[in-house]
DNA sequence: GCATAATTTTGCGTATACATTAAGTTTGAC
DNA sequence: GTCAAACTTAATGTATACGCAAAATTATGC
């Protein structure tokens, strides 16, 4: 629905108000930005050379997405996430993820339509082979996005794909400290096999499970790292 | 998080920005703007009486919110809704508020931090008894946004909030056309003793049977009704 | 007549101007 | 020295200006 930052397909020439939108996008997620700090629409604009305006317009889609904040005469802050935000996001994530996964199953895909989900499993576990957690963690993100789209409901996956956002920031800082996703692969390739096989229950309970050790994980990561917010 | 619509309780002077975000999604919630309707944003400007500037800026904040779409040179498109948006949005619906309903059983509410929930499902039997649909469309509407305030997970309420916006037309639509909800009081009354019990698993059974027969009732007229959107 | 090219119109995207008002600073009274 | 009032500064909210490119319209060639 905000298709401001869904790479075009057609070279349309880009508005300044959507190349804002990703970079500023972009620079939350990847902590240039960092988190509760605060930024002003015109240190923004000269930062990215442009004027107010397009800054301005995409500060407010961006609010809506829930990844920033604008605090008039503060600036813009960057959304902190914190432990318990943290737990709200999963929460929602792994009941939604679930219900794609269900329906996934519930679609009849065969290897073919399942193509995409088994190389982003392939990547992941060559990655965690060569202990390359940065490659781990881009195929993960890849599969669980290629997991929601054969959910096929739209809205779903918007909120997934958005969720996922609000908390990648925490995935990341966490990336080194975690030990090796080898129980996560396990998941995956579970959830593989019981979609393939129509197992819609056995769909929805594989990928419960994997979200909810995942947030437990996680949490217990960033506080045992004292990292109160991120 | 956008908190923009959100009444503000001190009153502060409201920006201009504000008020077009809340005219405009009332004027689309109660079908003063149809849907697939195009609107050009100085028509739009000139009808709110103010510049395009913040007519610009809530335009894109409501296409975040999915309720119209920013279609350059040919104006705002008011999002239609079609039958399947709406199994769409009722899957999502029926997953995450009956999520909220768990929520709200697990945290041993006494009939104090019920009283709201109570009062409106007080106001939905007046209404049915007095045959008043509107007053019960209206405490319908109460009784599930309490509902997922009792959840306790503020982006969880907030996506539910949205989401019942993308639907409301539809249901104002068929409102008439529908036989009386008796049936939708009972489910009411059934959740409340559930949560008051504190039984998880039957707030979370009760609530997703509710909203699943909620979407049937509603696909089915609409298809009746030969409204292949609203 | 029809298709295509030239021309005009129009709505949008972006920059900029400007008034407003919150925050910060100084001044002055006690 | 502290507090408050007056003043200054600065960032925002909104309006406006303006160029560009998409549509629409008219003109032109066949």
């Amino acid at each position: 629905m905000p298709d401001y930052d869904s790479q075009q397909n057609e070279p349309r020439p880009k508005t300044t108000t959507a190349l804002a939108v990703e970079r500023l996008k972009s620079m939350i997620l990847s902590g240039e930005l960092s988190a509760r700090s605060d930024h002003l629409e015109s240190e923004l604009a000269a930062r990215l050379g442009m004027s107010r305006t397009p800054v301005r317009e995409a500060t407010l889609v961006l609010q809506s997405l829930g990844l920033l904040e604008v605090r008039p005469r503060k600036g813009v802050r960057i959304r902190p996430v914190t432990i318990d935000d943290m737990k709200e996001v999963y929460e929602v994530l792994t009941e939604l993820e679930s219900l794609a996964a269900a329906r996934a199953a519930g679609f009849g895909y065969d290897r073919t339509d399942l193509a995409i989900l088994a190389e982003t499993i392939e990547r992941m576990e060559d990655a965690l082979a060569a202990e390359n957690r940065e490659a781990w963690a881009a195929a993960d993100e890849d599969f669980h996005s290629e997991l929601v789209r054969l959910g096929r409901n739209q809205r779903l996956a918007e909120i997934v794909n958005n969720f996922n956002d609000q908390v990648r920031r925490a995935r990341t800082a966490t990336l080194y400290a975690r030990p090796l996703p080898t129980r996560s692969n396990e998941d995956h390739s579970a959830l593989f096999d019981a979609i393939l096989s129509g197992d819609v229950e056995r769909a929805q309970e594989v990928h419960r499970g994997h979200r909810i050790r995942a947030r437990q994980l996680l949490t217990e990561l960033l506080t045992k790292l004292g990292l109160r917010y991120i």
